[in-house]
RNA sequence: GGCGCGGUGUCAGAAUGGUUAUGUAGAGGACUGCAAAUCCUCGUAAGCGGGUUCGAUUCCCGCCCGUGCCUCCA
């Protein structure tokens, strides 16, 4: 089978994948800061990492991936003081609803799911490494890394440091030696979360809890390291910036990690998703309208590191695809085959989803239909009974009736209705009948074996 | 201002130096009591201007437009 090629980050170009360790395959993505319901940013980052698991599993005997769960920060804070809820209870729900939402999605969980505020230890000890090596130092109760104390600083982003300071917008802080210098730890009010340190009691930067937990679970250096693309500055160059330092690697910015990728933003009909403009899409409130296949399709129709503009419109197209696809499957019941190669090529390929979907196409215009449910059970979708799928009755997965819909007792009683109709040939009757029901957005087709109906 | 990405048919969205993407919408047809579904057929896409080439949507240069990051953000 062909070999994998993913676009890196680090390299900016194509590169075939070669593992460190081909038994043993290790990946970490940024996980969410868990302050509120994710949305469909999240989403497309633990989408398509959940994708590229999956292929990964498939080409090698073992895959370790790692996605944290960021539940110490500012937001966080803010977030709690904003509604009067705990700390550790809003982190632990927001985490738990983070969790549910992917899963329906189709998004298996990651096989470790490190939270910060359990490696505030780690952290301690990697900012003492650095401080030690010149790397950082204390000031004002802050300790902060020292940006020119590493010379490939910006490697990944491609600014150079001096960039960096022309385009500040920040007022410098006087604390710091140099306005690039950034904080591994911070000082905290009494009213705010903190830990005992050497530096008095505060929390962590940002940045360095990725850091702590990618060596923590994976070892350095691992093999892929992921993210949205907004992520590649500053914080992935930052924790690039302390990983390789305090391992005595200032010259080589992959002994951290050896690919870096990065996905694209969703925009909203085609405005940024944007806290201020007010258009933030909760994956939450997506799966009361839609199925969650139908939206994972949606966040795969576009290669992942394009933008993916989220419009009511794509969506549909996702699922009437969906639609044919599961039509294609009712009455099959055979075991899955293979899957096919048409699908891996292109997956093998960084990833081409948009191509994926075209082979998916294929395979039920030539009836392969092992090979399509193969291909479905790999992609984490088509794993619904079709029949259900149709009719929207769906309970798990996280695919329903949309919410206000007609019961399906009622349905069945107006479906048999026109059919008496019909069978009178009373038509008229019939089409009215069809017309109510269609109003309640079913369709009723005709066969032979009788009519059958489902809702669009 | 710095760094980056992109402009493909109604729309979404890939690949590709010469040969059908795929889907969606639309048009025509078959089928149907009417529909739906399915099947068949159709439209001669590449922001603009140069250049390289036998040949460019595809490579190079310039321009225009859009957009992302540089500040918390997936």
């Amino acid at each position: 089978m062909a070999q994998l090629t993913l676009f890196n980050s680090l390299k900016r170009e194509k590169q075939a994948f070669i593992p460190i360790d081909p038994q043993h395959v290790r990946l970490y993505a940024c996980g969410p800061t868990v302050y509120s319901y994710a949305h469909i940013g999240n989403a497309r980052m633990a989408v398509v990492f959940d994708l590229l698991a999956r292929v990964l599993r498939g080409i090698y005997p073992k895959l370790t991936y790692v996605s944290n769960i960021t539940d110490v920060d500012d937001k966080i804070i803010t977030a709690s003081r904003e509604n009067g809820e705990d700390i550790h209870v809003l982190t632990r729900k927001y985490e738990r609803i983070y969790n549910e939402d992917m899963k329906a999605l189709g998004a298996n969980p990651p096989d470790i799911q490190p939270r910060a505020t359990d490696h505030i230890g780690d952290m301690v000890a990697l900012i003492e490494t650095l401080i030690a090596q010149d790397h950082a130092y204390a000031a004002d109760g802050h300790v902060l890394f020292h940006v020119p104390s590493f010379p490939a600083y910006g490697g990944l982003s491609g600014r150079s440091r001096d960039e960096q300071v022309a385009g500040a917008r920040v007022e410098v802080a006087s604390y710091k030696k140099d306005p690039a210098d950034f904080v591994l730890w911070k000082p905290s009010e009494p009213s705010e979360p903190g830990w005992d340190s050497p530096w008095g009691r505060g929390r962590p930067g940002w940045h360095i809890e990725c850091s702590a937990m990618a060596e923590r679970h994976l070892g350095l250096p691992f093999d892929i390291h992921g993210g949205g693309a907004d992520l590649k500055f500053p914080h992935h160059e930052n924790e690039i910036a302390q990983s390789c330092c305090a391992h005595g690697h200032e010259n080589d910015l992959g002994a951290f990690a050896g690919y870096w990728v990065h996905n694209g933003f969703v925009t909203v009909e085609g405005e940024k998703m944007s806290k201020s403009l007010g258009n933030f899409l909760l994956v939450h409130d997506l799966l009361a309208e839609y199925p969650g296949e139908a939206l994972r399709l949606t966040l795969l129709s576009a290669h992942y590191r394009q933008p993916l503009d989220w419009r009511a419109d794509t969506i549909r197209q996702n699922k009437k695809l969906l639609d044919r696809l599961y039509k294609k499957l009712e009455g099959f019941d055979g075991p899955a085959g293979a899957v096919p190669d048409s699908v891996l090529r292109a997956l093998y390929d960084d990833l081409n989803t948009p191509q994926m979907i075209a082979a998916l196409n294929v395979l039920a215009k030539e009836d392969d239909l092992a090979g399509l449910k193969a291909a479905g059970d790999f992609l984490g979708i088509l794993q619904e009974d079709p029949l259900l799928w149709k009719q929207g009755v769906q309970g798990h997965a996280g695919s329903s009736a949309p919410e206000g819909a007609e019961s399906v007792a009622a349905i069945e009683a107006l479906i048999a209705a026109r059919d008496s109709a019909k069978k009178q040939k009373n038509f008229a009757q019939a089409d009215k009948i069809r017309d109510e029901l269609s109003a309640l957005g079913v369709v009723v087709e005709d066969t032979p074996q009788g009519p059958v109906w489902r809702r669009v």
